[in-house]
DNA sequence: CCATGTGAAAGCGTTCACAGCG
DNA sequence: CGCTGTGAACGCTTTCACATGG
């Protein structure tokens, strides 16, 4: 079993969330159809994708709702809690302190870092503030392996090298900025301003699509 | 010019960014490996984005860094302001009406919906919190034309629904749940725990993947 | 001479269609 | 008989390589 491609892996947590939800309304098995219609995919794409995983489901019937899921947890590595930090602690910083999501995923924000002595040493949301100097000593200490980064855009590549810098290895970036991270260290990138702005580009199509119809 | 590849749409809010900071460095004129290198990805792939929008650049000089970025500011529809609501004033919705990355690119959340009766009244960044039963008229009376859905999952569906109901035509989605809309309108979504959990299948593919060398 | 613009090739991802199994 | 699992077809995206033109 290989690695699996990376557009079946961005799929499997939206699987697992329409499994945890068929399981609250009872469903004990679960087409591919059904399955598809909750995660918004077409069902040849379910089952491909599951079969990448291994043949998980039983013909004629479906496949096993809570065998899967527990199998989708697994393969995620989500068997496992996660120690996180958060660097930046601004407008988003403190949303993503507070979202219950993270937490309730097995994704715990142990510490956070803000280079502001105003937030040095507060709380936000069960998360100590320090200092940026302070980074490299806690991110050991804690041992935690996952970063957030929510800085500004001028200071973010900073807050990735340090983050990097004192082993981190998996990296979400907020901020607007394109970031260089050496290879053995995975990055993803949300841009807020982006997804806008791609909704713009169709909105403005619209708007002058008419006369450029085919 | 008939419409964008989409995988093009989603580099140009990029490739628009790094012109800003060309600029702002003194770049008259850039060149596609230097805009490459800026936006993280290949020299050709610029060239090619570029070549959809018309010829641009100068052979042998590269592209007028000025001209293409207004250029590209006008294909994405950014030469106007817009008018945006937000539905689900929690920890993450205040978040986004107070995020400057939207207001500083034209996009103004100008009114907020909670279905708590504690929020509706209230200002948050400037938007006025109103009731979900005063949705369609709000959102008429203040022409909105974009909305930003920050509530519960479960009530996900029925936030989309009004609002489109109402006469929204973009809709960008961080409630964790898979949204119906018709077809005429464009939503796009932002998964704040997907993005972690893939890391964290990449960050367990390390853990076990010795054993699993191809 | 140098960097763009672009056909052609290669690589991925999705969808189809059906064989195969419970 | 119904639904899975999958080879094969299709379409989209990326990358290469070079002819073209300032």
């Amino acid at each position: 079993m290989p690695a699996l491609p990376e557009a079946t892996v961005k799929r499997l947590p939206i699987y697992l969330r329409s499994l945890v939800d068929a399981r609250e309304e009872n469903h004990a098995t679960i087409a591919s159809d059904e399955l598809a219609a909750r995660a918004g995919v077409n069902a040849a794409q379910v089952r491909k994708d599951l079969s990448y995983l291994g043949s998980y489901g039983t013909r004629g019937v479906g496949y096993d709702t809570e065998v899967l899921r527990q199998h989708l947890n697994r393969q995620l590595g989500l068997n496992q809690e996660y120690r996180v930090a958060l660097v930046g602690v601004g407008n988003l910083g403190q949303a993503l302190v507070n979202y219950r999501g993270f937490s309730q995923r097995g994704f715990n924000v142990v510490a956070a870092f803000d280079s502001d002595p105003a937030k040095v040493g507060r709380h936000y949301g069960g998360a100590l503030v320090h200092s940026m100097g302070d980074l490299a000593t806690v991110v050991s200490d804690e041992a935690i392996t996952m970063a957030l980064i929510a800085t500004p855009a001028a200071v973010a590549q900073d807050a990735v090298d340090r983050v990097v810098g004192a082993g981190v290895s998996s990296v979400l970036n907020f901020a607007p900025a394109v970031l260089n991270v050496p290879p053995h260290v995975c990055l993803r990138q949300v841009d807020l301003a982006v997804e806008l702005q791609v909704l713009s580009y169709y909105e403005h199509l619209r708007a002058i699509g008419p006369e450029a119809k085919v």
